[in-house]
Parts: C-alpha cells; sequence; structure tokens
DNA sequence: CGTCCAGGTCTAC
DNA sequence: GGTAGACCTGGACGC
C-alpha cells in the first residue's frame, strides 16, 4: 500500500510553482524511469535513496500550493523518508529561486504569462543521469533516445521497492558502477547506442573509478564554479559537444546558455513568424536575461506545451 | 531499394 | 579559429 506524503508548492523565494508546466516543462519527463501519467495529470518516477532500494513515487497537485507525493512499498523510516522528500524536491527543483528571473520576464510582453509559476524544468536526480540521458539524444531521432535510456534502465537499473519491475519503470536510473561494469557489446547490442556506447562506459567508468565527480558539479554554487568554467568541465567530457554542454547546463540550473539544436532553431523560425534566424540574433533577443537567458528561450519556445492557466 | 537526417561530436586539416 | 567528413541507428521519404 503506498503511503501518503504533501510537499508545500513554492520556490526557495516563495514564488508560486504551477506543478503541471512543470510536470510537462520538458522532454526529459518522458525519458525512463520518468513518466508523465497526463490523464492524472502526475508525474511518475523511481528515485535513489542512500542506502536503501530505490522507491516509485507518483506527484500529483492537491491544492494550489501543495502536491502530493504516493511512495510505492513498506513505508519508510523517518529518515529515508525525508530523505526522499528531498529527492522529489530536487526533482521538482523546489529549491530554486526563481523570483529574479519573474522580475525580468514581467517586463517582457512575450514572457511575462510565466510568473504565474512556470520555469521549473523537472530535474534528474543525479547529474549523471542527466548527462547519460543528453548524450543519447545527441544526432538521432526522440524515438533512439527513448530506446536507449529504457534499455539502460531495464538493463542496468535496480528494481524500486515493492513494485514490480517490468520494463524500466519501476527501476532506478543505472548507477556509474553498473554501467562501467557491464560488457561492452551491451551498448551495442541490448542499449543499440552506436558510436555513443563508447561514450558512455568512458563516461561511468571515469565516475565509477573517482577520477570524475560530476556531482560535484551539480553542487557548486556559480562562485565556486562560474558558468564559463562549468561549460568548459562539461564540454571536456566525451560525447559532449556545445548543444549537450547546453543542454545539461539548463537542466542543472545554470540558465546563461541557450540550447541550440535542430529542434530549437526551427521551432525558434516559426514562433517568430518567418525564415530561420541567425544563433547570434537569437542569443541577442535573450541577452537582456542575463543569467537567464536559456530559461527565457527555452520557455519562450515551449510555452503552447501547456494551456495558459489565465 | 537508396538517401536523408534526427534535440551533434570528434578528428583532421 | 573555422570547416568538411565520418559516425551508429532506425524511421521517413523518394524512386
Amino acid at each position: 500500500m503506498p503511503s501518503r506524503l504533501e510537499i508545500e508548492l513554492a520556490g526557495a523565494g516563495g514564488e508560486p510553482v504551477d506543478l503541471w508546466r512543470t510536470i510537462r516543462s520538458h522532454g526529459v519527463v518522458d525519458l525512463p524511469p520518468m513518466r508523465v501519467d497526463a490523464e492524472g495529470r502526475a508525474l511518475e518516477a523511481t528515485l535513489p535513496v542512500e542506502g536503501v532500494r530505490p522507491r516509485r513515487i507518483r506527484v500529483v497537485e492537491d491544492g494550489p500550493r501543495t502536491a502530493l507525493v504516493e511512495i510505492t512499498g513498506r513505508p519508510l523510516g523517518k529518515r529515508d523518508k525525508s530523505r526522499l522528500l528531498a529527492a522529489v524536491r530536487h526533482v521538482l527543483r523546489l529549491d530554486d529561486d526563481l523570483s529574479p528571473f519573474y522580475a525580468r520576464a514581467a517586463k517582457d510582453p512575450d514572457l511575462a504569462w510565466v510568473v504565474h509559476g512556470a520555469g521549473r524544468l523537472v530535474r534528474s536526480p543525479t547529474v549523471f543521469e542527466e548527462v547519460v540521458k543528453t548524450i543519447c539524444t545527441t544526432n538521432c531521432a526522440w524515438s533512439a533516445t527513448q530506446r536507449m535510456v529504457g534499455a539502460l534502465v531495464a538493463g542496468l537499473g535496480e528494481p524500486a521497492e515493492g513494485v514490480r519491475a517490468d520494463g524500466p519503470y519501476g527501476r532506478a536510473f543505472p548507477t556509474p558502477a553498473a554501467m562501467a561494469k557491464v560488457e561492452p557489446d551491451f551498448f551495442r547490442d541490448v542499449v543499440r547506442a552506436g558510436y555513443r556506447g563508447a561514450y558512455l562506459r568512458s563516461l561511468a567508468e571515469s565516475v565509477a573509478s573517482g577520477e570524475l565527480d560530476l556531482e560535484a558539479l551539480g553542487r557548486a554554487s556559480r562562485e565556486e564554479l562560474p558558468d564559463e568554467e562549468l561549460a568548459a568541465a562539461l564540454l571536456a567530457l566525451p560525447g559532449v559537444g556545445p548543444y549537450a554542454a547546453s543542454h545539461v547546463m539548463i537542466m542543472l540550473g545554470r540558465y546563461s546558455p541557450l540550447i541550440l539544436d535542430s529542434w530549437t532553431r526551427p521551432t525558434y523560425a516559426r514562433l517568430t513568424g518567418g525564415r530561420p534566424k541567425k544563433d547570434a540574433t537569437i542569443v541577442r533577443r535573450f541577452r537582456r536575461y542575463g543569467p537567464y537567458a536559456g530559461l527565457a528561450f527555452w520557455l519562450f519556445l515551449t510555452r503552447d506545451w501547456v494551456e495558459d492557466p489565465r
């Protein structure tokens, strides 16, 4: 029987949170082990909990400033419950203060709508998961990304407690250690990652051996690690180029870079009514947002993913 | 059937 | 520093 917990829906600066728009904020919520239940307007995920088995959770709105978190499996002890809730808050990005961004957006007629709680992109539990998934989006169709990530989770992810782990959904995302020790053929024959297999394996080995601390990159403050330095560290990773580095940065809450790729460029052209724009032109349009430029660009592109509430 | 290309990156000039 | 060409895979096309 699932246990239920409530969490307050508010940003770190007290700003409002639109949960449904958060759930629909990005395609990665449709990559295993996460899934969107569109009819139930819920986010499902399998989250790791330090020291114990992963748990399957489901988040739904439950009032204007409250969300309900259902947790499958035996009730957790106090310490584990608090760890799991911290993971949920992390995934929903409730620890981020978007009020400085809202202050700027309010002055932009094209983006004033965001101040009612948009802009919180669903995040993965770990930076490692973020990087792996991003590499799996490069140079392929979205269906291939889903297949690759699904195979990784189904094959190497630890099953959640109290869930029938059929397919990729009842498992946590694989740990670096699990991905490092599997035979290399797995990436070619099961994941069918093609040339990305070598990148994924190399990344997993570096993290598993302790040589590379990806999670530290996610924790570092802007003062400790400025955006340019974080970008350089990401670009140094195997299989991570300009697109992937920008994408990971946005997912880590470093919103300065714009994600410029084969989806965002034509989408921007369509929404601005015309011909393809030069990257430099797009960058200039969002320059006024400073450290939030990439977030502003993403929201500009994805406004119609959710019906405006007002 | 062949060609193209999708939420790019790397290497070699 | 800027730019071709190769690269796994598998759907979507044109012939």
